[in-house]
DNA sequence: GTGTATACGTACCGGTCAGTAACATTGTCA
DNA sequence: TGACAATGTTACTGACCGGTACGTATACAC
């Protein structure tokens, strides 16, 4: 049998491979910007030159490092703490739970995402074009669970819901003991106010 | 009668003050870290040892920059749109209203106090700390209002309207027709939901 | 072995950036 | 007129940064 020419799976980690794990975790507690490519290379143990046979230019890093993003975030959102829901509210509300927790520790740093808009206010920024893809598709989903919650106006609470959690990305990183201790609450407050009762 | 020596009134504007205006058009449309003193002092229509003669570094023009942009904030909160307000309910609501105005609109770049604590992570950073000392007093004062407008839990009201103003800070920067414009109704549940009925 | 492809490193380039030194110019007030 | 304060002019530095030209090591094919 022919040796399989898959890209190659197991092996000690290839080299691009180093360098976007090496990069998602300096783009995120540091900032985009505020990192170099050198920096990046060298905590991935590899060379500045292995960087950019897998990545056309640094702006391509760090759209690739969104991507990354991106997909960590569905896993985190979908499974909130691991565990699926089936009820709407209860997904969300777990879903809060889980963050407002960590927004609340030390060196929180918010969502990547929003974060790299803030960084690149240039609307053809590639890293910044993932970033709004994957919040307009946040938007669509949150209005989905609103929606099967039962709400009278969907739009209005995926809408409240979204700004709820953007405050809590961005509030969590101005201070531990933050608002975003009351956001579960203010979770719930929304949702019962949004939700035909009886 | 002495003339007085008050540090210089009217007169064409000195160079001090036009970089303060430079950089915070500069730094607020285009971020700090993108932008570099070389573009800030042409702006002004100065040259670079004018902005080292009123300002120790970049960092402390930054510094600078929040302070502005601090008062200009309290001016903008405490008379939104102009007008004074002696119902809290009214105050916050007409704030909100002529935020998420402003928000939807092409170019919105948030809170210029928010965005510098992401793009400055470390707690040293002079304009970060300009930064988190506002934040403190605009939770204080947001609680203090929902406080005088009867709310059962002051606090969480508070924390509430924040986390929503701060998410119609982030949600307008990442695109126009955002969850901004569902903002005013939803500050309109989540007081109604606070404040004791009847 | 020799060819070939893959994966990686060494060393460097040009540009930009924050910050400065030294000196010239202007306006104001006495 | 003379002194002082504020600003402009010019030219420079050293660090860093994104990006690249070019050489090297390993492994497999025949």
């Amino acid at each position: 049998m022919k040796k399989a020419v898959e890209p190659s799976a197991e092996r000690p980690l290839r080299a691009a491979d180093r360098i976007r794990a090496s990069a998602s975790e300096l783009f995120y507690r540091e900032g985009i910007r505020a990192v170099g490519v050198d920096e990046v290379v060298e905590r991935a143990g590899v060379t500045k030159p292995s960087l950019y046979r897998s990545f056309a230019s640094k702006d391509d890093l760090a759209a690739a490092y969104m991507r990354d993003y991106d997909l960590d975030f569905w896993e985190k959102f979908e499974n909130p703490g691991g565990k699926s829901y089936s009820d709407p509210r209860e997904h969300v509300l777990a879903y809060i739970r889980v963050l407002s927790t960590r927004a609340v520790r030390e060196g929180y740093r918010g969502c990547g995402l929003s974060n790299a808009t803030i960084e690149y206010p240039a609307r053809d920024n590639p890293a910044r074009q993932v970033a709004e893809a994957h919040k307009k598709l946040f938007r669509k989903r949150l209005r989905e669970l609103a929606s099967n919650m039962g709400a009278r106006h969907p739009a209005v609470l995926g809408d409240a819901l979204l700004l709820l959690i953007e405050g809590i990305y961005s509030t969590g990183q101005q201070s531990e003991d933050g608002p975003a201790q009351s956001a579960l609450t203010v979770a719930k407050m929304l949702i019962d106010a949004s939700v035909a009762k009886g």
